[in-house]
DNA sequence: TCTGGGGTCCTAGGACCC
DNA sequence: TCTGGGGTCCTAGGACCC
């Protein structure tokens, strides 16, 4: 018996899903992103396997998606069928075993303790199948990076093991954007250091690495290269941090008037949705995309950390006021973000600027002493640098 | 390739204090 | 007047992931 961590990955989660009620689009190329129409602003949620034949991929323009694969069958999005299916599956596989992390709606971590790991990742297959008709993958590792990785390997609705013995000879020719975390910027500044590997990357000197990307990210690039991963497969259910809605418009927005009027409607569609979480907000983000493509963020703290609408729009239209370019604006963005639980419990010193918030509900007050604000513990999505030697995100 | 929307976390640098 | 050094807190921006 030895502990293994699974990674559990639907395939083509979401055109499948939607291929479940259009039967008849089945073998056909199925895009699904936006409102569905290709000649909007807009870009592509998930492409199936025979769209993926046309370079059509998660993230292209819809526009060009249309270009490259005119045959094929747009679709809108609706978050509400890919999250009613995401909650059948996690709930079939948190029948299958008590430690399960959700990382996405198509995604999750299992810790098993097995003598045969791929006998459990085909029940996971057979029992997924079963209760909702789709397939999925399943990587299995020695840890979570191992195991994510292993997917890629497996897919389609297969069963891949990548283990501290096999690691090198799978991945060591690889380039370094295949690791979980590295993104195009990182694999191009790593390249001008002449590290294109994963074997590269595994043999740097990580004082090396830190003095080039800080004394986080330098030495955790090197664990990564070499399959290290110390993160535990957590559990507990996930809690967001913040909450925020944003809109790219089919037109520029040309009117500072109008931009007002936006995000204060963003803002109280933001409040809504967290009366719903009912917790408090300490802080709130606008984020304004000039056209062409130029983000800008400002943000404003509550004077004391509030629930209520009033409060959160007038923090929004606070940090808008911090704007001073009247150029055409393509996105806005509002983001609330949460009181840390940690801080949530009691008062704290020290005081905070700006905008009068009186809500008698909201409890403690935010000290400026946001004690080092990144402190580790348990979220959801993507991986990254660990927090003070600890587990990444994730 | 005219570039969504929902998130998380790290880093650099300024402000401020002793 | 050409000007230290260390620490802490905060913000904006960037990178990444699904």
């Amino acid at each position: 018996m030895a502990r293994w961590v699974l990674h559990a990955d639907l395939d083509q989660f979401v055109a499948a899903v939607e291929l479940l009620r259009r039967p008849e689009l089945r073998g056909r190329p199925v895009v699904v992103g936006g409102t569905g129409d290709p000649s909007r602003r807009g870009v592509v949620s998930t492409a199936s396997y025979e769209a993926r034949r046309y370079g059509v991929r998660s993230g292209l323009p819809l526009r060009t998606a249309a270009r490259r694969c005119p045959e094929a069958v747009f679709l809108p999005v609706d978050r509400a069928a890919y999250e009613a299916a995401s909650d059948t599956v996690m709930a079939t596989l948190r029948e299958l075993c008590d430690v399960v992390e959700v990382i996405g709606w198509d995604e999750a971590f299992l810790a098993v303790d097995t003598g045969d790991p791929e006998a459990v990742a085909r029940l996971i297959q057979r029992r997924v199948r079963e209760a909702t008709a789709l397939d999925c993958t399943v990587g299995i590792g020695q840890n979570k990076l191992q195991a994510k990785l292993a997917t890629a390997f497996g897919k389609p609705a297969g069963v891949f093991r990548l283990t501290d013995r096999t690691w090198p000879e799978v991945l060591g020719d690889r380039p370094t954007d295949v690791l979980w975390g590295i993104g195009p910027k990182t694999a191009k500044r790593l390249g001008e250091l002449g590290i294109r590997t994963v074997a590269q990357l595994a043999a740097a000197d990580p004082r090396e690495l830190a003095r080039r990307f800080g004394p986080t990210i330098g030495p955790w690039l090197v664990r990564l290269a070499r399959g290290r991963d110390p993160s535990p497969v957590v559990a507990e259910p996930y809690r967001a941090r913040s909450r925020g809605r944003e809109i790219t418009y089919q037109e520029d927005l040309a009117g500072w008037d109008r931009v007002r009027r936006e995000v204060g409607a963003l803002a109280r569609q933001v409040a809504d949705e967290v009366a719903a979480d009912d917790r408090p907000v300490g802080r709130v983000v606008v984020k304004v995309r000039y056209a062409p493509f130029t983000t800008r963020t400002h943000g404003q703290r509550l004077v004391r950390p509030a629930r209520r609408a009033e409060a959160i729009e007038r923090a929004a239209l606070a940090a808008l006021d911090r704007f001073t370019e009247r150029r055409p604006v393509r996105l806005l963005g509002v983001r609330a973000e949460f009181v840390p639980e940690e801080e949530a419990a009691g008062p704290a010193p020290g005081d905070a600027p700006m905008p009068a918030s009186t809500d008698p509900s909201a409890p403690a007050r935010t000290g400026p002493a946001v004690s080092a604000s990144t402190g580790a513990s348990a979220s959801a999505g993507a991986p990254g640098p660990p927090a003070s030697g600890d587990p990444p995100r994730s």
